[in-house]
DNA sequence: GGCGACAAGGAATGCGCTTTCCCGCCCACG
DNA sequence: CGTGGGCGGGAAAGCGCATTCCTTGTCGCC
């Protein structure tokens, strides 16, 4: 059976299109109780469902919401597509989603596919990469902005458009503080590779507030931004463990929960145990890593919010360019006990 | 800037709209090479981006692909997406994400959503509820393909389309008869309630396949389907280790991991340890918990596979109607030692 | 050299809808 | 009783593109 078009409704209900388009399609003008009723009689027994590509194409504006995340497989970005997911909901917009598997490539180019589908904004959820992929991610977002669409980045900005800012610096900062304060002094910090922005501002600012403080920081391990990268870097750790046994207890950093948790899963391997001959604390709070035990010292940031803040950047009445910075919380666990 | 329109492109580079439409966006007949390269300068020039939306009504198709998830931060669900959005990119297809937060209703207004955009077709994951809300989703789903569309279910059959289906019964099944293979005997079942069907397909497979092996099934717990309803039952799970101490050692198939996980968690809390005091089991083999200690007994089905396979289904020319279902593997670590 | 086949480009139509503009009607008012 | 204004309804003009159909030009072949 081929789809009902609104003329054809408009027929069976014996009006023009034009009043069947304002009864079933919220127009200003609300024509006559009689037949409204039959309109909407005629659309149920044609099972009309109505084109919304029709309905873009004419209102020119698509009700579509672009997120791109690096991969919606990953705690960290489905706990903020859930949060996007919600808000878009919450003011009538479907969400297109693209998960780019970390390809700076493919994140350019579901920009410029959701900017074919005339989105109403995109929304980029992921830590940047090297100058040259940010600035064509730029360009290609900026473009998308001066041809009037908006654009939203969780995370570090990226050309011009609003940013919702993960509390990177101030929160490592404040669990620097909270470790020291537990009269911890030692720390190795465990990040990826520097041109990971993300990894750079909790490394950096952990350090300088670990040092300013009179902690030290003995060393700063690098490897992959990832579960692996922190399973892989267990050696290291276990060597470091091991080598500087007699001084006092340290404490490892990892910048991402995930990282913490392979590092931990690979010291145990190696019979290092945690808290007991090191300490590891993460970054995130990532829900499903919750009931991990040990339990892990960490520093909350409310993913979901951050997805509808953005969300709501991007539809709301928010001047573009803002930067919100969302609030964290240092969450002391067993991990660092 | 106002953007280009195909027209534009046209009219700079002095040719039809139709040579423009041709060297643009692929059609049969390819114009002559200096026409294209007019036309590939021009638009570039004009920044043209095509519109997506005036494509798909003159097309009379869309290129966009629905996905429907119960809840998008759920591990199950975002590993499934992932395999959906990796294989709807290698076809050429955008996907619509809707994240319905377990309500039928939500559902059913996703698929409605998804229809009028004209979604080529729409992949529903999740487990089905109540014989009213299937029902109604069924016919929503059923009206969509009756229209032209596509349908594919992730879980249980609902209304026609195909179906890809994850292995509750066989998986359940032979991790029960891997368990007896170690000699365990006497079992506890921690499900969800009977309406979710998933739950209930794997609990009744399970317990079939204890008792005609001779083991016990000594009970089957009803809790919430979450990891929260897997905390709350260890009270109960810690009261029926300690009233049957002397007996045999008790095993728990918890009927996914995150409710596994849950359920351990309450444990430690009370005091009874894993496997020493009671072993636990559990399904899905969900990636993030992997790292889990005591690591996880499960049965591992292949998630991102499940989505890909659903989109291919969907897309491809399998037969509609089609069953699919995937295969398992079954884990045994270290909590059913 | 003439004819037909074929290719390449362009004009025009239509995809399904929104919205402006216009028309006719009724009412209120002078 | 005449006129202006407001309102309800319909005709029609697009929105930006694909595609059919037509025209023109070119080449091959007898």
């Amino acid at each position: 059976m081929a789809r009902a078009r609104l003329q054809d409704v408009a027929d069976r209900a014996g009006v023009s299109l034009a009043t069947a388009s304002r009864v079933l399609n919220g127009s200003a003008r609300q024509p006559g109780a009689d037949l409204v009723a039959r309109v909407k009689a005629a659309a149920g027994e044609l099972g009309y469902v109505v084109n919304a590509q029709a309905q873009a194409l004419a209102r020119a504006r698509s009700g579509l919401l672009g997120l791109v995340v690096q991969d919606i497989s990953d705690p960290y970005f489905s706990s903020i597509a859930a949060g996007a997911q919600a808000a878009a909901r919450a003011s009538g917009r479907l969400v297109l989603l693209a998960s780019t598997g970390r390809d700076p490539v493919a994140e350019r180019e579901a920009v410029a596919a959701f900017a074919a589908q005339r989105v109403d904004a995109v929304v980029v959820a992921g830590t940047r990469w090297t100058p040259d992929d940010d600035a064509a991610l730029a360009a290609e977002l900026d473009a998308f902005v001066a041809a009037g669409g908006r654009s939203v980045i969780v995370g570090q900005p990226v050309g011009d458009g609003s940013v919702v800012r993960p509390p990177n610096a101030t929160g490592a900062r404040a669990l620097a503080e909270a470790l020291l304060a537990q009269g911890q002094r030692r720390f190795v910090v465990l990040g990826g590779p520097t041109r990971v922005v993300t990894s750079r501002e909790r490394t950096d600012a952990f350090t300088a507030a670990a040092r300013a403080a009179g902690g030290e920081v003995a060393e700063v391990l690098v490897t992959e931004f990832s579960r692996d990268g922190g399973y892989a870097a267990g050696d290291d750790v276990a060597e470091l463990v091991r080598e500087r046994a007699a001084e006092k207890p340290l404490t490892v950093f990892a910048v991402t929960d995930v990282m913490a948790i392979g590092l931990i899963a690979r010291l145990r391997e190696l019979g290092v145990e945690v808290p007991r001959d090191v300490r590891v604390a993460g970054f995130d709070d990532v829900p499903t890593l919750r009931d991990h035990a040990p339990a892990l010292s960490t520093v909350r940031i409310p993913l979901e919010e951050m997805g509808s803040l953005a969300v709501q950047a991007a539809v709301g009445d928010t001047a573009p360019g803002a930067v919100t910075e969302v609030g964290f919380e240092v969450q002391l666990r067993d991990s660092t006990r």
